[in-house]
DNA sequence: ATATTGTTTGACCAATTGGTCAAGAACACG
DNA sequence: CGTGTTCTTGACCAATTGGTCAAACAATAT
């Protein structure tokens, strides 16, 4: 029985093994030539399976695409939901940037599947953007807001806080072949995190 | 007679017309679907012209395609040109950024073309960027730090400091959709030259 | 063992798409 | 005008590619 895109609840240890092997062969394809450069047969040839084994497992090219973006947003957005007004509001910011560029250098090929989808207009994804993020990040907009006007940190748009640490921090995935050329293949990481450390220091300093 | 990718010594006032007219159809295509999402015929509409028509003034598509990429490269840097020991050092840096702020505003589907190529691990352009790119950035890298050792400007390192003029300002031209959906569709230009002003202020005062 | 269910694939389609070509339409110019 | 040149296009190709299908091949349960 064909079982396609339901749960994740699969029943054979095959069909788990194989679901995995796809989606992670699709997201290195995905990720360096996005949706439409992508063939089928080069997501089969990755997984070692052949293509009409991954259209058993999935009923189409859309459809692994979309369990791929399923969980990005999520993902991607998790280290923003941390913020709370509790902790200290400098050590959580600094800390947001900090999981945000560890993540561009563990999860490169995630970077570059989100970059994509939004560079292409989010065609895939808009829902996502003006509903889950617009609604999370306008609470820690506001929260952010509310250190300023309390002096806990400098004044700063809250929104355009945030924009940087995106920016700054998914940069060194999503053009890393620009930044390593330019550093003669050194690793940009260790200066990076120096570099934004002592930047957001700065920033927020009151 | 064919004429293809020949400089550009365009014989007739239609043969100016209509390469103009392709390479700026081409232009809106790649930069919103990627090389590979682009497809002869969109750009043939786009530029109200028919695909064998385009294929009478460019070899191919590749030909369309390495003609955009070709000018590209140059204009991007331009700004990153004028940077000299002679001027201000701080006024010069804070320039720089303007000009590549006002260049995501006024130049979105350039910037996106290039972050398309670039994401894809710019398998047309790497030449360009271990050598052309490269160069410049270590001789304006090399001026910076002489700033730097000077106390003209705080202590920073120049390559990430380069990065994050980059960084800060192209994502408004290429995560555009994102930004916007996050603000509601206002236009996000004003409030980013206000941010980024005060970021690059305090990041660069000794 | 054997029946049942789950998995894999070679051989095929139909649609899309980059590119060709011959012939017609528009144009330049003596 | 007339004629050689430039421009334009409808009709075609061949290759690629997303997707199908029936038949073969494993696993598993009884």
């Amino acid at each position: 029985m064909h079982n396609g895109k339901s749960g994740n609840l699969r029943k054979t240890r095959i069909q788990q093994r194989n679901t995995e092997t796809i989606l992670d062969a699709a997201l290195q394809v995905f990720s360096e030539r996005g949706f439409r450069g992508a063939t089928l047969d080069q997501i089969a040839d990755q997984a070692g399976l052949s293509k009409p084994n991954l259209l058993y497992y999935f009923k189409g090219k859309d459809a692994i695409h979309a369990e791929l973006l399923a969980g990005l947003l999520d993902t991607w957005l998790d280290p923003l939901r941390n913020i709370n007004a509790e902790d200290d509001p400098k050590e959580q910011l600094l800390n947001y940037m900090r999981r945000k560029l560890e993540m561009s250098r563990t999860l490169p090929r995630e970077s570059r599947l989100f970059a994509n989808e939004i560079l292409q207009g989010a065609p895939r994804m808009k829902d996502g953007l003006s509903g889950e993020l617009k609604t999370l990040v306008d609470a820690k907009a506001a929260l952010i807001r509310a250190w300023s006007d309390q002096g806990k940190i400098a004044k700063v748009d809250p929104y355009h806080l945030i924009f940087s640490i995106w920016a700054l921090t998914q940069h060194y995935a999503d053009f890393d072949v620009q930044v390593r050329a330019v550093l003669g293949g050194a690793d940009p990481f260790p200066g990076a995190e120096a570099f934004l450390d002592t930047l957001f220091e700065k920033m927020l300093a009151v």
